[in-house]
Order: C-alpha cells, then structure tokens, then sequence
DNA sequence: TGACTCACG
DNA sequence: ACGTACGTGAGTCAG
C-alpha cells in the first residue's frame, strides 16, 4: 500500500505566505486553506495513496510562552490571519475522510517520523509531504519526501529521494543530521558549531563521512587552526545539536498504517464547508454538488430550456418582437461576433450583424458588461439605448476588491456552474434579480441605476470617438529625446568610467554606491534604492546624478509616452483609450491601452506631449477641472466650520490653512508657509503619518508632527470626522462615500500593526476620493446628456479624475464651455460650493489653462 | 512574474 | 522595532 503523510502546519505556512490575502465576504482569511487544499489535491492525483494522514503540532500549554521565545528569537509569530485557519483545514480534512493527527509534546515532524518507520517497516511505500527540510532525513528507499513550496499561487513539489539527497548535498539521510547539528538552525534553536556555516559543515562531512568522525578528527591536520579550534570547544554543542535535530520515531501514536486509510468522503458536509469557505471553483473541479442553501444567495432558478436556435429569420423576428431583452455577447478575438439571447424556456444565438444592431439600440436590455455592447452599437453607426441592468456593475459594486468580474465567477459564486453559453443564458436573468436584490440591500441600487449604468454609455462613447493625437509630432519629439538621451547616456558612462545598462536599478545601483562610493540611500529591498528622492538627495556628491535625473526623465518620456503612444494611434489619427469602470477600489475610472489619465505636465518638458493631442480641423477642445474637490468634499462630509469659511472666503485654501494653523495674517503667509499648508491639506486626505510630511516637506518629525497637530486642532471638525471615519468601518467593515458606495476593509481586521495602520488610513482616504469620482461621474453624465439635449456636436472625449475634456466644433465652443463648467459645479450641492476652471484651446496644452 | 521606477490625479 | 502617505498603468530588468 501506498501512503501520503503530511505535515499540515507545515503546508499551511507556505500556503499562507505564498497566495495573496483571500478573505471571505464576512472578512475571514482563507489563503491557507485554500492553498494547502490545492496542493493537497495535487499530492494526491500524482501520489494516488491509499491513506492520508495529515500531523499537526499541538500546542500545549506553554504555547504563548513559545511565541514569546519565537518572537525574542527575531522570528515571526504565527499571526493570528494564519492561526485561525487551522481548525478551519482540519475541519475541511475530516469531511474529506483523511485522518488528523495531533500528539501533546509532540511536534508534526515527529509524528510523521513515527508513521513513516511504522509503514516502512510493514512494507508499504511512503510519501511525506511538507515544506519544511528538516524532514530529510526520513528519506530512505521506501520513503520519499515531498518539498512543497507555493509561489506565485501554484504549487511546486520537489521530489526528495536518498538519490536526490546524494546528488543535490552529497549526503545520505542520516548526513542531513548531522549537517545540521555542525552548521545549526537558528529557526528551530539549534546551536550547532558557533562559526559553522553550510559551506564548511558540508566540506567536513564530505572529507570525513559523518559527525563523529568529524569530531574525531577535530585535531586533523588538514584542517585550519580556527577550524580545529571551533570543532574541539563546540564538540558538545554539536552532539546536544544532533539530538535536538533528530526527529523523534517513537511517538507515542497509533502508529499501525492501515489505520490511516482513507474514509469515505462526506460529500455534502464537505461541500457545504467548501461552500462556507466561497471556495466555489474548488466545489466545482472536485465534481461536488453545490449546496444550495449554502450559497450566498439562494440557489439561482435555471431558466429551463427547451431547445436552443441558433440564427434564422424566425428567431430574428422572435427575438426583436420583444420590447426588452436579456442578452449576453460572444467574444471572438475581442471582437463581438454574436449575442445570446435568454428567451421564456429558449435560448436563442443570433450573429452580430447591423440588422440586429439596429433593433438593439433601441431597447433597454439587462447585459454583463454593457460598454461592449455599445462599443458595438456605436461601431454599427446605432444610438444606443441605456442597459437596465450590468452584471458586472453590479458585482463591481458588491466588492469592488476582486480581481474581475467574468460571469461565469459571478455565477459560481451564486451556486451555479455554467461553461457552455447556453446554461450561462439559462442562469442570466436570476443572477440579475440576485445580483439587484443584494445591491438593494447593501442600499447601492440608486448609484448602479443613476451612475455607473448611464456611464457606461458615456464611457462608450468617449472610447468610440477618442483623442486625436498628432503622430508625426510625437515621432520628431521623440528623435530629439533620442538625441539628449544617447549624450547623456555617454556622459555617464564617462563619470562612472564604464558602460553598462543605465535601466536596471542593480547595475546602477553598483555603479553609484559601490564604485562611486556615494552615500548609499537609505531604502534598501533588494538592493539599493535608485529612486529620484534618493538621487535628489545626491545631487550635490557627484555630477553624474544630475546627468541620471535627466536620462531617466528624458528615457521616460521617450520610451512610455513617445514610442508607446504612437503605436496606440489608430487609422483614423485617433487615440482610442479604453476605460475601466470595474478596476479601482475607490469607485474612480481608470485608463489603459494606453492610460491617458498620466500624461505628463508637471514638468515643462513633459507637457510639451500635450501639444501633440489635439482638436479635428475646425474644432477645439475645452478643458475644465475642478479646484481642490477632494478638500471640499473633506469640508462637507466632515462639516468643519472652519474648513467650510475657508474655501467660501473665496480666498486661496491653502493660504487661509496657512493663516490659521502656522498663526499669521493671511497676508504675511510666505511663499514657503503656504507650500507647508498645502502639503499638510494633501496629507490630511491621504491618512497623514508625521514621517510622510517630515520627508515630502524636508522637515523634522517633530516639526511635522507639530504641523499635524495644529491642524487638527484648527480644524477639530475634521479630527473628529476622521476618527468616526475609522470607527465607523471598523464597526461594519467597509468605507463608504456620500452615494454609497463601499470599499471592504479586511486590512482593519489584520493581525499586523502595519496592515491595520493601512487599513485606517484608507478608511479615512476612500470616502474622499471615492465621494470625488462619485461626484465627477454624475458630472460626466449631466455633461453628456446635455450636450446631446441642446443638439450640440462636441462630445466628452476624456476624463482624468477631477478633469473633464471636451472636443467641440468652433462655433459651439462658448457654449459649451459655459455648459460644461454649469454641470460640473451643478454635479453635488454641499456646503462648499464645488468650483470649476474651464478653458479653450485646440490643443490639450494650450486648453489646460 | 514581481520588483522597481515614474507618469498622473 | 519597523516603515508609511491615497488611487492608478506602463516600461524595464532579472530570475
């Protein structure tokens, strides 16, 4: 018989520390488990035993002090996220019919040393599975160690036989001992030989053959002095190191192997356990019935379906003498093909073809991503008609954390596994009425209804037009970069005295700090940080930082704005970006292929690229963005007096904080006062930390932390909003923004003073930036709508967070400056009034005030 | 693929 | 004792 013995903790560990955080909707952690199931599973398909046990430490009494010595002993304390994931896999490991073993005063290692020699010498084949190398040295002809690692979510499993052993350390099972009882393990309290290191601990086994004749030879003449006098006064040390290094194989278990084989799986227990976990995708591959009460909803109704149609003119006329429909589009290389339709009992195929299209446009229709369907409306010269209802939206909503939003996830996670088209359309209008039924629970129907299903339109259309951008333009400013680049490429060369690659961080970092000798900064991860503050902080050690700052500004622009935007020009001169609305965490659009939402303009040199995105021959663009929104948002939610009579001062905001937190007259605040002012203003919306301010403004902690506090003095209304901000989210686990919209915020539940330190500070940022880009989005579709209600051409064509662009014919220009500027200041009422600066110009340089 | 760097709000 | 602002996306290097 063949038999798998596992070290669980073992396992766990790496699980945990190789998968990203994986929490529950209810915010409990589940990498672990997850993890560890997966490789378990693998383990079992290439192992195919005939029973499993799966050892863990017990932790006794003195538990608390062992953290205590792990701590003291520099090393990580279980954190809580992964502790209270273990009775969580020994549950699930019960259900699945394996058997978990615990011994008091015993650790997993010692169990499975137990198990192993027992099946061993009963004659059976034996793996033992675990990530830890201690267990090497149970390796032998008949047992076979598996080292499992996660990496990047997958797990890797190295096979460890006596051969492996030989070829990777030159050691047999037993030598592994005594490597360790020479070279020590500081892990696991293991002095060894103080001054041994693995190098020479294998050398010494290599020349001698194992530890006591290693010790027997301390005084060989072959050896160094040092050497021979660090064997003969750590002699002792070694043998206590032997021993401890020893895994124990008589521990006092049932130890008879065929009490190990496997049991019957409790299919349903097991499900709904998985099923509690949200472990849906696992349900599934491991062919267990979905448990429907345990799923998040009640089990979805599957439409039933009587016969599927695909194409004809009789499903056509069928499809299009409806009044609504319930459809999902079929992507062929990003390309819609073909839509899928959810008719009572039928489902029915059609091709993508313009007749369809133009019934399309013209009905209110529930989707699953709809700004691709009217990315192909729009493409088929239609108008669309606004969607009813987004299952993706939806979802994004819910849980604006996951990592996307395909359907088929979303119907796992509603208890149902769909693949073909046909069961996803079967499932579609029930996910609907569940995905709106949670939405109205969670009080977000409003903001799906009102804002992201109207967006998605706007979005469209601003992805269907796009951004003329000047090609030509941008090639001949890329030559001269080009040209300043490769000077400058040289001349470093010729300060540091040699070539090398200017883009990688390593090599520079040596160049700088090794063979410069400069002061090496500060940050180091794993290496050297290179990063423009460090080298700011350099300029003045050597000239070849300056020459540095310059090519990687001039490199930056060269490579991601010059070369990467024009091969993003399409046939007809434009730009066509596309926008994300289920990306960002705090509920803002984001921008890609190319992001258009970071093109330069801090710098002089930079903006120069703005000049290249342009207007279309008789028309212009206006530009308007909001002044300081998030500050006034911070002003109305927190309903700070003070805050609210600065900006309605209609004086400058960060002269007046200026005035009130350093005590001057407004009209003494410097230059270098106002500066401070602003930063703290940033800071405040960012969740400020004092050493933050100290670095950004150049002062000392102490002078920051002082800023801070006057500040929130000065403004008591936002100290105490942001303390409410923070309890409130760890009261129900979520930020939320004036129109609802939530972000969950497991971080405050962490075990990690640094992730919880996170964690406080985005509930104090999400509301306000996310309350924002609500308020922006709502501007955007006031804009859109009436832009098209007064029979104007000009169209939005970009948004960059606070920032609306709007590319007009001439003549309408004016108009729809002052429109534009109406809508966005009309876009919230609060007691701060929103304030918008908008400006012409044919180019997005010269539109940008 | 992740780490680093840097562009924007 | 440690390492920080919040939110994005893209290009590059190195394993």
């Amino acid at each position: 018989m063949r038999f798998l013995f596992v070290d669980g903790k073992s396992l766990l560990n790496r699980a945990f520390y190789g998968i990203k955080v994986l929490t529950t909707r209810d915010g409990r952690f589940t990498n672990a488990v997850f993890g560890f199931l997966k490789t378990l599973q693998n383990l079992r398909d290439t192992v195919q035993p005939d029973g499993i046990a799966v050892a863990f430490d017990v932790h006794a009494p003195t538990f608390r002090h062992k953290m205590y010595d792990e701590y003291k002993a520099g090393r990580h304390a279980t954190p809580q996220e992964l502790l209270e994931q273990f009775p969580v896999a020994e549950s699930v490991l019960q259900k699945m019919g394996i058997h978990v073993l615990e011994c008091a005063g015993y650790e997993a290692d010692d169990l499975l040393g137990t198990l192993s020699l027992a099946a061993e010498q009963a004659g059976h084949v034996v793996y033992i599975a675990t990530g830890d190398r201690d267990a090497f040295q149970l390796v032998s002809e008949k047992t076979t160690v598996l080292l499992s690692a996660t990496r990047m979510g997958k797990s890797e499993t190295e096979w460890i036989t006596p051969l492996a052993l030989e070829e990777k350390y030159g050691l047999t099972p037993s030598g592994m001992i005594d490597l360790k009882a020479l070279m020590g393990d500081s892990s696991d309290h293991i002095p060894g030989v103080p001054g041994i290191g693995e190098k020479t601990a294998l050398s010494l086994l290599a020349q001698f053959g194992d530890l006591d004749t290693v010790l027997a030879h301390a005084d060989d003449p072959s050896l160094t002095a040092g050497l021979r006098k660090k064997l003969t006064e750590g002699k002792d040390s070694a043998l206590l190191s032997r021993e401890l290094g020893t895994i124990c194989r008589e521990a006092p278990i049932d130890a008879e192997p065929t009490k190990y084989a496997l049991l019957p799986v409790d299919r349903e227990a097991l499900a709904l356990a998985l099923a509690d976990l949200e472990f849906f995708k696992m349900i599934k591959e491991w062919e267990l019935d979905m448990p429907a009460a345990a799923a998040p909803t009640e089990q979805l109704s599957l439409m039933e379906l009587t016969e599927t149609t695909i194409g004809g003119a009789e499903c056509f006329d069928e499809v299009t003498a409806r009044t609504t429909a319930d459809l999902l589009p079929e992507l062929t290389d990003g390309k819609l093909t073909a839509l899928w339709f959810a008719l009572d009992g039928k489902c029915v195929k059609l091709p993508a073809d313009r007749r369809l299209a133009e019934w399309l446009a013209t009905v209110p229709v529930r989707t699953h991503d709809s700004k691709t369907l009217y990315r192909w409306l729009l493409e088929e010269g239609t108008t669309p008609t606004r969607a009813t209802f987004d299952t993706a939206l939806a979802a994004y909503l819910l849980n604006p954390l996951s990592s996307g939003y395909p359907l088929d996830r979303l119907l796992v996670e509603q208890g149902v596994s769909a693949e073909t088209p046909e069961q996803q359309i079967a499932a579609f209008p029930s996910l609907c009425d569940a995905l709106q039924k949670q939405l109205t629970a969670d009080g977000m129907l409003p903001l799906l209804e009102t804002v992201e299903l109207p967006l998605a339109l706007v979005l469209a259309e601003m992805e269907h037009r796009g951004f003329i951008a000047d090609g030509d333009g941008i090639r001949a400013f890329g030559e001269q970069l080009n040209d300043e680049v490769e000077t400058l490429t040289a001349e470093v060369y010729e300060l540091v005295g040699y070539e090398f690659n200017l883009n990688s961080p390593k090599q520079l970092g040596k160049a700088l700090f090794e063979d410069l000798e400069l002061p090496h900064g500060k940050k180091t991860k794993t290496g050297w940080s290179t990063n423009a503050d460090v080298l700011e902080k350099l300029r003045h050690d050597h000239p070849v930082v300056d020459k540095l700052l310059q090519y990687r500004s001039l490199a930056k622009l060269k490579s991601t704005y010059c070369d990467g935007l024009v091969k993003q020009i399409e046939a007809d001169g434009r730009i066509h970006s596309t926008f994300n609305q289920t990306e960002t965490r705090t509920g803002r659009i984001s921008s890609s292929e190319p992001n258009l939402q970071n093109i330069p303009v801090r710098s002089e040199r930079g903006r120069e690229m703005r000049r290249f995105f342009c207007a279309a021959d008789g028309w212009t663009l206006v530009d308007a963005d909001y002044s300081q929104i998030e500050l006034r948002v911070l002003a109305h939610m927190a309903n700070d007096e003070n805050m609210i009579a600065a900006f309605n001062s209609g004086t400058d905001v960060h002269r007046v904080t200026a005035s009130q937190v350093f005590g001057v007259p407004e009209d003494e605040v410097t230059s270098l006062l106002r500066s401070r002012a602003k930063a703290v203003n940033f800071g405040i919306v960012y969740g400020i930390g004092a050493h933050s301010l100290s670095e950004d403004l150049g002062v000392s902690y102490g002078e920051a932390k002082q800023y801070i506090e006057s500040y929130l003095a000065t403004y008591s209304g936002i100290a105490r909003f942001m303390d409410d901000l923070i309890e409130q989210a760890k009261k129900t686990g979520y930020a939320i923004t004036m129109a609802g919209r939530r972000r969950p915020l497991p971080e405050l539940r962490g075990s990690n003073a640094m992730t919880r330190a996170f964690g406080e500070r985005v509930a104090r940022n999400m509301p306000i930036q996310g309350t924002a880009a609500d308020i922006i989005k709502i501007a955007m579709i006031r804009v859109s709508d009436r832009l098209k209600a007064e029979g104007l051409q000009a169209r939005l064509i970009l948004q960059v967070h606070d920032e609306l662009i709007v590319e007009a014919p001439l003549a309408e220009a004016e108009q729809v400056r002052r429109l534009v500027e109406e809508e966005m200041a009309a876009a919230a009422t609060m007691q701060v009034a929103l304030s918008v600066d908008a400006h012409v110009g044919t180019t997005w340089y010269a539109a940008k005030g």
